[in-house]
DNA sequence: CGCCAGGTATGAT
DNA sequence: ATCATACATGGC
């Protein structure tokens, strides 16, 4: 039994025929949803448990709150975004349009500030399975229990709280000290992070960067995940090697107001299809 | 068992 | 400035 079982869907139409929800969930950018056996997916977004499940023409969303599902979740999905617009634009670059085209339904998801922020600290030097492991951990201890045994992200002032010695449990290693120094800076108003969407992308990157433990990379995830910054390009080993081999020159023009949402396609292509990627 | 992982801090040239 | 290395832990 769980959260999210024996409850009517909200069906929300797909109106942007490619968005595809395996593609989104699973291309890296976010942590905290699981499969389950029938294709959907089992998620906390906020303090609200979710399922999604995309059928042919509509998603299912799964929850308590109806209107949360039918305003908030949409716009998390990045489903107000005109896409369609945004790849025709991006197309304008040959690489680019192969890369669209091999997994067009991805949408860059817009996640909370801090959520992204912290997930991105624990993703550093680290693989993707643990990091989800890692995440899990850090909502069961510190997370708010939402009831059918789901997690809220915990919040900074929680963690802050917490001792190097209570995070042991998580696993995380070295990267414990950096979770628990950006939840104090965070927490006490060191760092802020309101308004971080307006600032100049310069300024709001080295706000970020006063946490240990955070880099241009690290405070680039949390800028275009997590704050809507879709210029905002995160660098990291595949990407740089795209950008080596695919563009010496730096991303096209085409490219550059959208240059985080070409990172996501590009750092999927690349991934799932190296061979694609290198030097002939 | 050894290599590697959506990097960064640190100390050495 | 640029470069090498350590860092915790475990996936494969």
């Amino acid at each position: 039994m769980t959260a999210t079982a024996n409850r009517t869907p909200y069906r929300y139409p797909i109106l942007q025929e490619d968005f595809d929800l395996a593609q989104t969930l699973d291309c890296g950018q976010c942590f905290r949803w699981n499969r389950q056996p029938d294709g959907s997916y089992q998620g906390v977004v906020g303090r609200h448990p979710v399922s999604i499940l995309q059928q042919a023409d509509c998603l299912l969303f799964t929850g308590e709150n109806p209107d949360f599902l039918s305003r908030q979740l949409p716009r998390y999905l990045a489903l107000d975004e005109d896409y369609p617009a945004i790849r025709r634009h991006l197309s304008a670059d040959p690489t680019l349009q192969k890369a669209i085209a091999y997994a067009p339904g991805i949408r860059v998801l817009r996640q909370d500030g801090w959520e992204a922020l912290c997930s991105f600290i624990i993703s550093q030097n680290n693989n993707i399975k643990r990091i989800k492991g890692i995440v899990e951990r850090l909502c069961q201890c510190f997370g708010e229990e939402l009831g059918g045994g789901a997690h809220a992200f915990p919040t900074p002032q929680r963690l802050a709280q917490a001792s190097l010695e209570e995070l042991a449990p998580l696993r995380s290693g070295f990267r414990a000290k950096y979770i628990l120094d950006a939840a104090q800076k965070v927490a006490s108003g060191e760092v802020s992070l309101e308004g971080l969407e307006q600032l100049p992308l310069e300024e709001a990157r080295a706000r970020l960067m006063e946490i240990k433990g955070v880099g241009v990379k690290l405070a680039d995830c949390a800028l275009l995940y997590g704050f809507g910054r879709v210029e905002c390009c995160p660098t990291d080993v595949w990407i740089r090697r795209v950008l080596e081999q695919l563009y010496p020159g730096g991303l096209p023009d085409c490219a550059l107001p959208y240059a985080g949402i070409a990172q996501q396609y590009l750092f999927h292509y690349s991934r799932t299809c190296p061979q694609a990627v290198e030097r002939t």
